[in-house]
DNA sequence: CGAAACGATACGCACCTGCTTATCATTTGT
DNA sequence: ACAAATGATAAGCAGGTGCGTATCGTTTCG
């Protein structure tokens, strides 16, 4: 992977890079990539409906409900009928989620850590901040 | 997207998003993003056979043949018996796939030059290397 | 009130992916 | 020289993805 390709291509590379370094910290945990994905965003805050999720994660609402399903069933995620809209249903963090969401979580940071070794606290800095503008100019 | 997101959330969202702003420019060539990312493995140097492309890209080596057909039948890559060993096929670009990439990769580097835009050529320079970094540490 | 919109859910489709197996020509190692 | 390994190719399979459709209960709005 050479510094000269294309910016899509280096990211490309790096996420992947990433995924194969984590996946043994998901296995142990019995998660899944997408399983984490939705504990992450849901430490963040619960979600109001499970349409929004799916939105927030950028994951296929219809696929999102079997991935609940999974979720509720080892415990790690609650869904409750919104009171002030009852078609809705929110999804939060149950106790246990959070702590296994908490878990993992250091453990990704303990792996990506490693991996950033050799670049200074500024070049980790500038690059998160640059990834963080990619990725939200729409 | 925040900057205190796992890396590979990250990674993930700023390649999506790039990848979202590069479609048009391929289309518009009528090129996917695989067959442009043969076309990237082959400028930087023939491959010596099919087997070591498809491991450069990291694509299925099977599913690699019905992709260079395709190129091959649009004039963009040539595949040709390595004479020192008759099992293998040289793959190169044509003079026209040369052309053609060096067309596509122009426009993307304006569309990636587009959302670098906001940040510093020193900030940029620092996001290629760490990024290469990443993708580079097995 | 009654029609239209909306959220959750189930189901099926088309496509892409990595993987495996099998065949054939060629090369390599003993 | 002959068996084993190798590269290209074809074909198929299981899993994952986005997308479209349909149903059902609930909410909104005219």
């Amino acid at each position: 992977m050479n510094e000269d390709d294309d910016l899509g291509a280096l990211c490309a590379g790096a996420g992947r890079a990433l995924a194969e370094a984590e996946r043994p910290v998901l296995e142990r945990h019995g998660l899944t990539m997408w399983q984490y994905v939705v504990l992450s965003a849901l430490a963040a805050g619960a979600a109001p409906s499970q349409l929004v999720l799916a939105q927030q994660i950028r994951y296929d609402k219809t696929r999102l409900i079997t991935l609940l399903d999974a979720l509720e069933a080892a415990g790690l995620v609650a869904r409750e009928p919104d009171p002030a809209d009852r078609r809705a249903r929110v999804v939060r963090l149950t106790t246990e989620g959070g702590r296994r969401h908490a878990a993992v979580r250091a453990e990704i940071r303990e792996v990506e850590d490693g991996k950033l070794a050799g670049l200074s606290v500024e070049a980790r800095r500038v690059l998160r901040s640059a990834l963080a503008h990619l990725a939200n100019t729409e």
